[in-house]
RNA sequence: CGCGGGGUGGAGCAGCCUGGUAGCUCGUCGGGCUCAUAACCCGAAGGUCGUAGGUUCAAAUCCUACCUCCGCAA
């Protein structure tokens, strides 16, 4: 098939390769414009972008797809569909209506639960045990769209947005070309999203990686989780910051929420109820530690007290 | 030139401001204690203090450049 592929960051990349590989002839990469980024603020093109350049394929990067100009360049390639995982950017009506078969979304969910930008850390966040990836045809609403295929995938209790977000890329990789050979071989009939169980995965902020200690054990685990790679939970120590990258709940007799039980071996903090075995974690300017690795620096001790 | 913190025996840190014998907590090795141990006691090995210059009688420490790791911000 003749396609566009839109997408960005990392979770795109392996559906483009895989594309590529199954024959399809992509003739045109959307990606975002490389944006200012990493130390010293220099200008980056996203994953999607290196890939492309890698493989020859032309890349356009619109600031917004709104305009006749950059709808003219994707009508002029004149693809059979246009395949968008993570793009980022809202597709207007004109363009969902440019290719013969449609924009067809590769979403790192089972729809309709956790429509929109965060799906994957979404449902980590809320303890789900199970996620997956949805195929859908696109339509002007966010996330709405009929689906075409969905394959479920379990969320182990260790896994991190980032172990998961792997596992759906290479998941929605190889389901994307499923769903095209079934495109191929006569008209799928596409499912339309259920009306109950509808959630929206809101854009994770900044601000959630602020460890509430106030938290029960077990939630702030499942946030250490769900926020990382990006953007790592953390707390203030001593005026300094640490990032927490893995911890995991223990029982605990009450205690002042963020006050250290034990600091020898091994690093325990109270929380709302229960406790927090802190298993890695990194302070400003330093590299990410084993626990007890950090403990031998001696710079914690018992009765100190997290966050503020 | 966006802002900032690091690089010190195998690991994590202190020492640097106020130059003058290389320190701490672990690990490793040897010995001891113990029914036994990841516990405890005694002892030992192991470091061009990121690299290259400079200042100085003397540089881990002060100055300059570079390499490299990391946080913020995006």
């Amino acid at each position: 098939m003749r396609l566009i592929f839109a997408g960005t960051p990392e979770f795109a990349a392996p559906a483009l390769t895989a594309l590529i590989a199954a024959k399809h002839e992509a003739v045109l990469a959307l990606t975002q414009p490389d944006r200012p980024a990493g130390r010293g603020m220099q200008l980056v093109a996203s994953a999607v972008k290196r890939l492309a350049l890698e493989q020859g394929i032309e890349v356009f990067q619109p600031v917004s797809l709104k305009s006749p100009d950059a709808q003219k360049k994707l009508a002029e390639v004149k693809a059979d569909a246009m395949i968008v995982a993570a793009y980022g950017l809202i597709l207007p009506q004109a363009v969902l209506d440019l290719p013969r078969l449609g924009c067809i979304n590769i979403h790192a969910s089972l729809l309709p639960r956790w429509r929109g930008a965060a799906p994957i850390q979404r449902a980590i966040l809320a303890g789900d045990t199970e996620t997956g990836i949805t195929i859908m045809q696109m339509e002007a609403g966010l996330d709405t769209g009929p689906m075409l295929m969905q394959v479920k995938l379990p969320i182990t209790p260790d896994d991190t947005a980032a172990t998961l977000h792997d596992k759906l890329a290479r998941q929605g990789a190889e389901l994307i070309v499923a769903a095209l050979a079934r495109i191929e071989t006569g008209k799928p009939s596409a499912i339309p999203q259920p009306m109950e169980g509808v959630t929206y995965a809101e854009k994770i902020l900044k601000q959630e990686a602020a460890i509430d200690w106030t938290l029960p054990a077990n939630q702030i685990e499942r946030r250490i989780r769900a926020l990382q790679p990006f953007p790592v939970m953390q707390t203030s120590w001593r005026g300094e910051m640490l990032r927490i990258w893995r911890a995991t709940p223990i029982a605990s007799a009450t205690a002042t929420p963020g006050v250290i039980q034990t600091a020898n071996d091994q690093l325990i903090v109270a929380c709302g109820s229960g406790a927090l075995e802190i298993l890695e974690l990194q302070r400003g300017g330093g590299k990410r530690l084993a626990a007890r690795d950090f403990l031998r620096g001696a710079t914690l001790a018992a009765g100190d007290q997290l966050g503020h």
